[in-house]
DNA sequence: ATCAAGATAGTAATTGATTGCTATCTTAAT
DNA sequence: ATTAAGATAGCAATCAATTACTATCTTGAT
């Protein structure tokens, strides 16, 4: 009669990446705060006490989510930043991969830039922090290259355009988040980047 | 024995404008989806019941205090753009007058970005779509003359330079809350507003 | 190869705490 | 005396986590 298929026992590293993947989906569809680990042991067709067998808390959950995000969008970028021409380019093109990264996944920056930041959970915490300060040294960094190769405003602070760049994704998902579809992100994100660009680049008389 | 202050016993109207005030102070501290009605309760030394005479549904505080912010910070940036030279010098009012305001504020920023913006109170999410995307109305209105003076240059999309401001606000927000103090906020600020101007600005050849 | 022994994944039920909310009683202000 | 604010107590639901137990897999000695 049962036309489930058959439940398959899987090893714990198994079940800790099919939690991870559950849990990024339901944190997309309904918020980070409000999924539950009942909802996760639904979605696996699992109970909610075998969760408990994989992780010991659920706040080790979202830490392995932060941990999974952090080497995917990294590799992502690393990858796109590869392939560039000059510090400029780099940032444009990490830029356009985090778009797409985010247009894929559009939990991520649900997640990033969720109520988890301000938990006491100093592991949680710490991580977001590491991810996102570590993003915004990578974005000064090009930008100091950028400088020296006067491909930058020489009087430009670095440390703050990148607080620009990271606003400037925010600001976009935002928009998106309340306007609605992934066409619009990508969209406004090509027409929003060249002003960014523009406030980076070398000026001609100084003010 | 008590040394208490006489409880006393105030109107409906006192009670629900406390409410909003006890329910901000809260949501700075601890986020706004893990504050309940008993923390309220207990912030302003009363029953919890007793919330729900001057407020059906806790939803409706929620609605009450995005109310309560957007009066007070369009008051505000009215007020800063009233007394600016030419539009770029108006935005540049309400971007430190609204830098200001968080200052006081920390909980507003926290608030308007929220998953309350997720959720399916159709009532609630639109007050909070209606606040920013009105924002970013007036910001782009003031770009749309500042192009018409020549003061922007006349290929810049204003809206979403619109969005970019928006952006460079949430960036330096969350930053403020990653790395601390209030300080941090108000001085990155200041550094970080003249590379959004930069974009902005008019260009003297085209690419 | 076989089979008992141990390890481990999963279930079912339940724990204590906490949630938003309400019905009923009491007290203060007019 | 009337009325509305507040207290008290409790509700049904939900939360993360733990328990006692079962089913399944692995391992090692024979």
């Amino acid at each position: 009669m049962s036309q489930e298929t058959i439940k398959r026992r899987l090893s714990t590293e198994e079940r800790q990446s099919e939690i991870i993947r559950v849990a990024v989906e339901l944190a997309a569809e309904k918020g980070v705060d409000s999924v539950t680990t009942q909802d996760m042991a639904d979605a696996m067709q699992l109970t909610q006490g075998a969760i408990f067998r994989h992780f010991s808390t659920k706040d080790d959950i979202w830490v392995a989510v932060m941990l999974w995000i952090r080497d995917r969008l990294m590799k992502v970028l690393d990858k796109a930043a590869s392939n560039a021409s000059d510090p400029l380019d780099a940032i444009e093109r990490m830029f356009s991969a985090h778009i797409t990264f985010i247009s894929k996944h559009p939990a991520i920056p649900r997640l990033l830039f969720s109520e988890l930041l301000h938990k006491k959970n100093s592991k949680l915490r710490q991580l977001i922090q590491e991810i996102i300060s570590g993003y915004e040294a990578k974005i000064a960094g090009l930008l100091e290259s950028a400088k020296s190769q006067s491909l930058a405003s020489d009087d430009l602070d670095s440390k703050s355009a990148a607080v620009l760049y990271i606003g400037m994704i925010q600001g976009l998902v935002m928009q998106a988040s309340i306007f609605g579809g992934k066409r619009t992100l990508q969209q406004e994100a090509e027409k929003v980047f060249p002003i960014f660009l523009h406030g980076i680049k070398t000026r001609n008389h100084h003010g």
